[in-house]
DNA sequence: ATATAGGGTGTTATGTTATAACAATTAATA
DNA sequence: TATTAATTGTTATAACATAACACCCTATAT
């Protein structure tokens, strides 16, 4: 956890965000949507889908995978989280953006992901892309290294 | 195929590289590892794990898993193929870069990828990421979208 | 030439990640 | 309140990847 981080707060101010985001979509946050959210947003570390299903699940009932697929693929699509594709895990979305341009850091010391606004980024990466004469509809920006904490 | 592109010179050229590549660095491109170098180069399309398997099969003699996944694990450690994690699939390695700098411009309609070697993308990348306190040491950039001759 | 150490391969089994297909239920709407 | 569209439940399987151990080459040192 971050120094002076009070994480209830990011867990909070997700949740409504994604009520706002679903109000104005009209489109619905329904139980199982707004628990694997919830789920997603107790750290700053991705997600794996199958312990989302662990967690989902009880001693009485045990989730199947497309219950929490299917939350995913909501989410995703919604913009609500997004996937770290070179590990296969899921993390919530920080940032107000359009579907271009998600970036993330992804420490390998304490597994946490900060993804970051940076449009000096996206400019060179659009100007790359027309160089080669390429149309960009979504990008994959995943950097790996050690984070400013796990450095010291 | 590109216009103009004489794709049996691209698979040529990748295989010599690969043993110079390997003669400079006392390791063997032994003929399981050399196979699947070839299939991989067969085209600029990404290539999955169980197509190469399925490939390196023949009437007689079915190849395993770990057949083909060691191979791709000796080519990604020496840079000859890449991952391209989006996708799950596996690309001959045409560019003479360090660790850190592939960038992969994916077309969604004819499947090609594109590496390519970009300089400023780097500096902005770095830049990016000092900004952060990050250390990078690996990338996963991959741009999704269309090619110039698709888009046509 | 031959012992041996290390790298490479064969094989079985299993672990991990994700989706197809169809039935049943619930919510929105006319 | 009947209809329809969206959501969920359930079974099965597809797709992607590795662990573990036995065996076999090949390089090298003696």
């Amino acid at each position: 956890m971050r120094e002076r981080h009070r994480h209830a707060l990011c867990i909070k101010d997700a949740l409504t965000r994604a009520e706002q985001v679903c109000t104005k979509r009209a489109i619905r946050l329904t139980p199982t949507r707004k628990k694997v959210l919830e789920l997603i947003w107790q750290s700053h570390k991705p997600v794996k889908a199958y312990d989302l299903l662990a967690k989902l699940s009880t001693d009485g009932h045990i989730e199947k995978p497309p219950t929490v697929y299917r939350a995913l693929d909501f989410l995703l699509e919604n913009h609500l989280i997004h996937k770290i594709e070179s590990s296969n895990a899921f993390i919530g979305c920080e940032i107000d953006h359009d579907e271009l341009d998600s970036k993330f850091f992804v420490c390998g010391v304490c597994d946490e992901v900060k993804e970051v606004y940076e449009p000096k980024l996206d400019k060179t990466l659009l100007e790359t892309s027309l160089k080669q004469g390429f149309t960009p509809n979504q990008t994959t920006i995943e950097i790996h290294g050690t984070c400013a904490r796990c450095a010291k």
